[in-house]
DNA sequence: TGTACATCAGTGAACGCGCGTTCACTGATGTAC
DNA sequence: TGTACATCAGTGAACGCGCGTTCACTGATGTAC
């Protein structure tokens, strides 16, 4: 009978789990790269022209793929959605962790708030902060997808809790997710004035303000 | 000649602006009452569900009319969106003033902060602040868009300023700022909680900051 | 070695749908004379 | 008093468009035997 082995020759791992197929046209990585590529263009255009505006067929046009091949990567739009909220959320994570470990001792804060309330990323949504871009939204989908948009927003804000004020891990975690939240609101509403200096300004502001209220006890 | 006189009989007033007609089917106040409805339709709808996904034709069913007779209101969609941000944030600045100005002696500051991060404000997003409900669509509208926004904006800080620390009245309205932006920011992410306890207790954290953050000197 | 076959990322056309906007028309009204 | 006419909020059908999704098909690949 030789099941496992059947399973086997078929692509199949020994716990039925499809980990290769050994006929295919297209290496693994080659789906990996249009998938990341996908992806990335993705979280660009959603923060950019907002999930409603920025269409399936305009996201493959611009990897250089047709809209029918979508659903060979993601399972609908509202998946691609979390998927591409997940990929920007890791990557402003990561940003902002670098720039407050590289940061001197006990800096850590302000170098987070500094880069954060910056011109730069008022000035670049499409790079920028998910909260900011696409808070609205986020939180306007159903309870299934921002189930799954807590799971990221959690990890976003123990990853930084360390460089956060407050005694004990919990407080940490809380804190930062206000410090980020209340600082979106900002970044979002400075992006509304027309007036590049009235932004600069209101920005510095802001800074002064969340170092103030933020500092360690 | 008497070109005056003409212009009058027509409904012109004698600047040349019409202000009436003299043969209308509908009254004033019938074509008003039913610009009102479609306003007030629109911005709850806006609020509730955003500008791109509540349609012309939604809100004017909703109001009982057919969605041919919105440009005898409206000159366009971004219009009435203006007009609907306009009027949002006019309830939404008058709420605020006649709670702080009923509220004790010195406690404006903390009744208005109390009322916008309240558990009721973060579950009717079709009836409250339009910044936590529409931010970053506001921020991708164009300039001129943007432009009578942020009238309106201004006119809020304005209004809500003398509730606000500083000890100018420039101080005050940008403070005003920041706090409703901030606030605005908090409120939209307790509204991607799924869970109604961790979005109350967020909202009870967010209070105390605020109050200690924006205390009087 | 050669033939038959399975795979599946990507294509391209089609699906029904709702959008913002336009426009010829309706019809109750009130003026003109 | 009666007839002709202008008004304009609202109707209903149509416009072209882009959306998310589906699906029969393509074709380069590598296995089976």
């Amino acid at each position: 009978m030789c099941e496992g082995r059947e399973k086997d020759r078929r692509g199949f791992d020994f716990y039925g789990v499809r980990s290769y197929s050994l006929t295919m046209r297209y290496s693994l990585e080659h789906k990996a790269k249009n998938h990341e590529r996908i992806l990335s263009v993705a979280a660009r255009s959603f923060r950019e022209h907002g999930g409603d505006t920025s269409g399936i067929g305009t996201v493959m046009n611009k990897v250089g793929l047709k809209k029918g091949g979508f659903y060979r990567h993601f399972e609908s739009k509202d998946d691609l959605f979390v998927e591409a909220v997940a990929r920007a959320l890791e990557e402003t994570g990561r940003g902002m962790e670098e720039i407050a470990k590289s940061a001197p001792e006990g800096q850590g804060l302000r170098a987070i708030v500094e880069r954060y309330l910056s011109v730069g990323h008022a000035n670049s949504p499409g790079s920028g902060c998910v909260r900011a871009a696409l808070g609205p939204e986020l939180a306007r989908k159903p309870v299934a997808v921002r189930r799954r948009i807590e799971v990221l927003l959690r990890a976003y804000r123990e990853r930084l809790a360390p460089f956060m004020p407050g005694k004990t891990q919990e407080k940490r975690v809380e804190n930062c997710g206000l410090l980020f939240s209340s600082m979106a609101g900002v970044l979002m509403m400075t992006r509304v004035m027309t007036d590049p200096r009235r932004r600069e300004e209101t920005l510095a502001e802001a800074r002064k303000m969340f170092l103030k209220c933020f500092a360690e006890e």
